[in-house]
Order: C-alpha cells, then structure tokens, then sequence
DNA sequence: TACTAATACGTGTACATACATATAAATAAA
DNA sequence: TTTATTTATATGTATGTACACGTATTAGTA
C-alpha cells in the first residue's frame, strides 16, 4: 500500500497554483515528503530515524577516520541539523564512538562502531531497495530532474 | 546573502552517488530543505512558520465557509501535520476562530479571522517575492521538473 | 604574556513530525 | 434500543529543526 498521487492537484486537493513554478516548487516539497515517507518505513526496522541514518552514512565516508560534529553538520542534506543531540542518540545505541579532539581541544570527534558498521549496511540494503521499487524513472530522466534542481537553485 | 550550491556534491560535500536516481532523490531532499529554508526567511516577519502559513491558506481557500480538522488535514504538503497542535497557535494569535461542528459534533471548524485573512495576504505577498527572486528557472522547465517530479513518484 | 576575538560544541525553548493511544460522537448492527 | 464499530479529534512521547545563548578552547593581537 503506497502513497501514490500522480498529479500534485490530487495530493493538495488544490488546483490553484500561481504559475506553473509556484506549482514546481510546492511539488518538489511534496516529493521530499512523499520520498522521507516512503524512507522512514524502511529505516524503522533498524531502529533509525531518516536523520540518524545520515550521520551514520556520512562517517562510513572516512571510516576507520573519526570526524568533527562541524565537519558532519556539513554534509547533513539539512544543514540546520541539531547533530550533537542526533549523535547522543547514535551514541546511547553503541552505533558510533565519541571522544575529544586530540588535535583541537574544542573538538568532539566520533567514528562508528563495529555494530554501528553492520546497522548501517543493512539499512543501507534495505533503502536501496525501497528507493528502487518507489521512485519510478528512468536514468535519463534521473538526468534531467537533477540538472532542472540544480537550475531552480542557482541564483546569480 | 543566499545559500547557493549549484550542484549537488558541493552542498553534501561528497560524490559518492549510486546512480543518477538516488542522486535525484538526494537531489529532491535537499533542494526541499533549501527551499524551506528560503521561505522562512519570508515568513518569520509574520511570525509563522511554514506550516502554519500552509493551513492559513489552506482555509483561504474556502473562506468564509469552515473547514474540519481532516479536511486541512488532507490538503497539507506534509500528510502527517499534527493539525490540532498547528491549529491551537493560530488560534492563540486570533488569526482563526475555532469552534464545534454543528452537522457532526465531532467536528472541530475553524475558518479565518480579519486579522487572519490581512496576514496571510502580507505573508502571501512576501512569500511570492521571495520566490521569485530565489527560483530561477523558467516556466518551460518547471512545467518540465513538474512532469518529472510526478513521474518520479508513479508506481504500478 | 595578557587580552580579545573567533571557533566548536552543548543546551534551552518553541514548534514541528511521527506514531501510538485515548475520548467523544456518529453510524451500523443485533 | 442497545451494543459494537467507525470516525474526528485530542493528547502523550520521542525525535527533529530553528535559533539564541552559554562555555571552553584556540587563535590572533597589543
């Protein structure tokens, strides 16, 4: 049982868009709902939310490397990410190691821990699947979506 | 001073993607998380939040008729909005009125106040400025990042 | 060296989501 | 009609964002 609203005007049960960008821009809001939906379902089983899942991805980056909250916080896709708390979480279920800098002082650096590793393979499998049975389009239209984002962005 | 990264691996700092699909789906997250974050910058003056800004328009839309609780529900971007809790803070600012439903006794109906309608518009046009000015793209390619988005999110 | 500024985190608050559960009213069934 | 079920909303808890502020450590400056 998917969520599955082809037309934006049947998800909003509005059809009252501005302009056809007002509309581009409420329907990628939309999606991102639809897809962090569709995600969260997945990473439930392993106990994870969409967030802590990210922190976890990231440090597989540089693992065995340990990395800085500010270096995380960085590469979060929200960048306003409270990740200090994120990492509490990650650190009361022994998914990831926390000590000081030794370098810098002021630093709180961390690595994943063994179980840490397997947790995120599994959920990594598991999402991979999820996103391949829900998100519907073709690598040439991937493509296009990604380059029509990066244009919406662009300012000056 | 707006965020602005053009592509991808620099906003997540990395370019370790599957394939262009799960780059997409990236793709859609942080360009939502980017758009929200624009929006907010807009609607702060009228100390809203997005979501409530979201049900503010969403009862417009009816005005001066009434809406339930489900019924805004239904037509919100994100379909888990805890729409009681949203509707209690707008209630607090007198920007609705509130009150029981007189065909169901269930029901809880609200629809705008004055001072709701006079700020969603001051909202709504601030909101439109800004996204003028931080979407850049045209109306042939947001017609095009519509049909993509929509195709993205088909399944069976 | 002593003082000042900047940086890296941590924490507190308001508001939101996600989800489970409770409650009251309406509807359906016996 | 009485009971059972469904529906509409409210509420509780854990987690998250957004943002302001506090604190310790480092870096820069007089």
């Amino acid at each position: 049982m998917y969520i599955c609203k082809v037309k934006l005007e049947e998800a909003l049960k509005s059809s009252k868009f501005k302009n056809p960008v007002q509309r581009a821009g409420l329907n990628v809001l939309y999606t991102a709902w639809w897809l962090k939906t569709m995600s969260s379902k997945g990473l439930k089983n392993f106990d994870l939310t969409h967030e802590q899942y990210n922190v976890l991805r990231i440090l597989k980056g540089k693992h065995p490397e340990k990395m800085c909250v500010k270096d995380i916080a960085s590469r979060m896709i929200e960048k306003n990410s409270n990740v200090p708390r994120i990492i509490d979480r990650l650190e009361s279920k022994s998914l990831i190691e926390r000590g000081q800098g030794e370098v810098d002082g002021r630093q709180t650096v961390m690595a994943l821990t063994k179980t840490g590793v397997t947790v995120l393979e599994n959920a990594t499998e598991a999402l991979n699947l999820i996103w391949e049975n829900v998100i519907s389009i073709s690598e040439d239209d991937a493509n296009n979506l990604n380059s029509l984002l990066e244009k919406l962005r662009i300012k000056e």
